[in-house]
DNA sequence: CGAGTAGTTGAGGTTGCTCAAGATATGTGG
DNA sequence: CCACATATCTTGAGCAACCTCAACTACTCG
């Protein structure tokens, strides 16, 4: 199942059915209030589960959009639920990654609960090179998925601040920053920044 | 099992072994960075299940405390999950269990996303009071179980923003506050604050 | 009742937001 | 492949929200 660049895959409030497994590429997952805006966005890596929320109340509480042509695996749930009951092992897996998903949530939730901009923004750089790692993908050079606007959504900040920080890091010598392109050059002082 | 208020359910990297179900009173869980202070605290009422972080990493992520006398119910996790296989019923259930924890860990960083600290602590009221709702008590007059420094450590601001947001919420007619007891006294206009 | 914890209030400083303008990157139709 | 349109990113100046530090008051619990 392909997705091309800005096509959802769910939104809110639609019926759920299936869960999804990204092989290729990058989503976002974001919530809107009444009034449109969005809050509360986060980011999904291949080898992550998306859909997950919407097992307790039928229906998903977030929309899910691909930042570029990504390539999905979708698995209906009730089918899924069934190979479940009859494979203790794989139902084990299925839980275990479901705990993963919370420990996923709790990590986001540190990044932003850190005290500066610069801190967030660092914490948020160092868990996307730790995600890229656990891909096999270099840990100090890659391109970001997600726009500015995305990063400052996910941290509860301005696109300007962002921008800021990155010419900030980068005067610092801490990264090479060229648009979307980053490189890690001082991994020790990032970690310091961290916190 | 009986916890007294200021005792640790369990601490952060202690071996995970089972999981616990809130009886009565309330528990916060928090995480702590390297330097030691709190990061991303939130916090569990009775019907709400702790420990799902432990189930991936096999270990604790978060520490739990209880925040007054508080009764859980232990649930050996290897018990748990044999009987989990013998009744798909259980299972499923479980399954539910754990993806309204996704949701409601959703909720909250919805709340630690509004823009001004008037907007998450009206927020965080009414997302608690929704959660009184649905264990059958009140929604308007109820006692907090936690402390102002709990709650800025919740939502990322000072025990003095907390303070002073509260007086600001009496002076505009919104809600009766005496210490930790509340009144909701006019949820309209609450909820317009909320964003 | 007294010691410690929890909560309130005030004054001043800093961080990050707002508004604005320009620069760069991306995409599209001819 | 280029030219134009649009989206994305950068940088600056001023301002508001929130934090810090400090003093004081009100609980709680032994």
């Amino acid at each position: 199942m392909k997705l091309k660049k800005r096509q959802h895959l769910f939104r809110q409030e639609d019926k759920f059915e299936s869960l999804y497994f990204i092989r290729s590429g990058c989503v976002k997952s974001y919530v809107t209030n009444p009034d449109g805006d969005e809050l509360a966005v986060s980011f999904f890596l291949p080898g992550e589960m998306i859909g997950l929320d919407g097992l307790y109340s039928k229906h998903h509480t977030s929309s899910v959009v691909a930042l570029g042509d990504t390539y999905v695996c979708e698995i209906p749930y009730a089918a899924f639920e069934r190979l479940c009951s009859e494979q203790p092992l794989l139902q084990k897996h299925f839980n275990e990654l479901m705990s993963r998903q919370i420990v996923q949530e709790q990590e986001m939730t540190m990044l932003r609960g850190q005290k500066t901009a610069a801190n967030q923004l660092m914490a948020f750089m160092m868990n996307l090179s730790e995600r890229f790692e656990r891909l096999n993908l270099s840990a100090v050079t890659f391109r970001l998925p997600m726009t500015r606007k995305d990063i400052a959504g996910c941290l509860g900040l301005t696109i300007e601040t962002v921008s800021r920080m990155f010419t900030a890091f980068q005067d610092k010598g801490l990264m090479e920053v060229s648009g979307r392109d980053i490189t890690l050059t001082n991994v020790e002082g990032a970690t310091a920044i961290r916190h």
